[in-house]
DNA sequence: GTTATTGGCATAACAGTGTTCTATGCCAGC
DNA sequence: GCTGGCATAGAACACTGTTATGCCAATAAC
């Protein structure tokens, strides 16, 4: 329908924005100026801002969880772990702003909608499965499946977060790849760690 | 000098909503009624909010700092791993509002104040000196050691950030110690893959 | 064909934010 | 008592998310 043609413009500026700024540029003000209507539009066809984040974080979940599950066809337990690591890292950092928003901490007052919710729901599982298919093939040397799953993730994520926010003393800033370098080196580490590659 | 009254009282101020709530909660009309002065005082003292939150900054960095440096008391190098990663976790566990105030993604336009960043810096170092020292008295594996700690300070924060920022899934986010039990396992798992630990 | 209703939208306004202008009050030095 | 300088309060600025009001076009009802 014509009738969603506001909407479509609506979330496509939002994204726009997010995809060439920081999280911080996006207003509701910016967002109707960019769609080409006024700020009411939101509120039409969102409800609220957290509406439109909403939107936002169904839509990020999507791609980002798809970008996992692509990552999963590698070979080898080693080959899908660094997959997957490499392809979350990635994701987040072609769409930082995205990612800020999806994963930085929200308002307090803001509950997510069930869309969100479940969207973020599908991209876990494609860790988690991830994790309960390294366990089945081989032994990680434990059978708490929820913690080495949120283990990784919290790995992957904080040196993502880092890099993003960037808060390295200058030492640290200065080395180009050093994000790479203690990227690769920490997905090796903890590969080993879990058994799951003994001389990488 | 009494004159520094009013800003002691406001970094007080500052200092105890973060302490109670939300680091959104952290508005200059606040601070400044929670001081008993007006907004004007901040501008007068600190110069700007970015100024007062400067101040936070070195303020929190030096405490974090200081929980740092009691921790590499620790015997063995094992002990100091596992002593470091909680001191840090505990640390930011007990001041969430001001750890995301120091780690979480700023406003762009901030540049942080030289003394905030020297702060920083030594906090830093104190990581840092860390795996020096876990290097000199063992074998590493690497000698990269810049991307062994940033590896190590990516691991912890990304845990804590998840944590703090909790954007779960119901299965993971019902299981109360399963933060817990990730951390441990993290750290257990990079000790062993940096070769620290053989088989903890 | 005329009228009523509905729905999408713009304007303008609300309270809140960081910030600043103007004016006041206070105190030290004369 | 006066003068000068400085910390301060109150009001206002531009910005934020949000909403009450009213307009207008399309549709429904008679």
């Amino acid at each position: 329908m014509a009738d969603d043609d506001t909407r479509t413009q609506i979330l496509a500026a939002a994204l726009a924005i997010l995809g060439e700024e920081d999280q911080h540029a996006l207003t509701v003000r910016r967002v109707a100026a960019r769609a080409g209507c006024s700020t009411i539009g939101v509120y039409t066809w969102f409800g609220s801002k957290d509406g439109l984040v909403d939107a936002i974080l169904a839509e990020g979940f999507a791609s980002f969880g798809a970008a996992l599950a692509r990552s999963r066809s590698a070979r080898g337990r080693m080959g899908r772990m660094r997959g997957m690591a490499t392809a979350y890292r990635t994701w987040a950092l072609t769409h930082p702003a995205h990612y800020q928003v999806m994963f930085g901490k929200p308002d307090p007052a803001h509950i997510p909608s069930a869309e969100a919710a479940s969207a973020a729901m599908r991209a876990y599982e494609e860790l988690h499965a991830g994790v309960v298919e390294a366990q089945r093939k081989g032994d990680l040397g434990t059978t708490d499946v929820d913690a080495v799953a949120l283990a990784c993730w919290g790995m992957v994520h904080g040196l993502v977060m880092l890099q993003l926010a960037n808060p390295k003393p200058p030492s640290l800033a200065e080395q180009a790849d050093v994000d790479s370098r203690a990227f690769t080196l920490a997905v090796d580490m903890m590969a080993k760690g879990l058994g799951i590659c003994r001389d990488c």
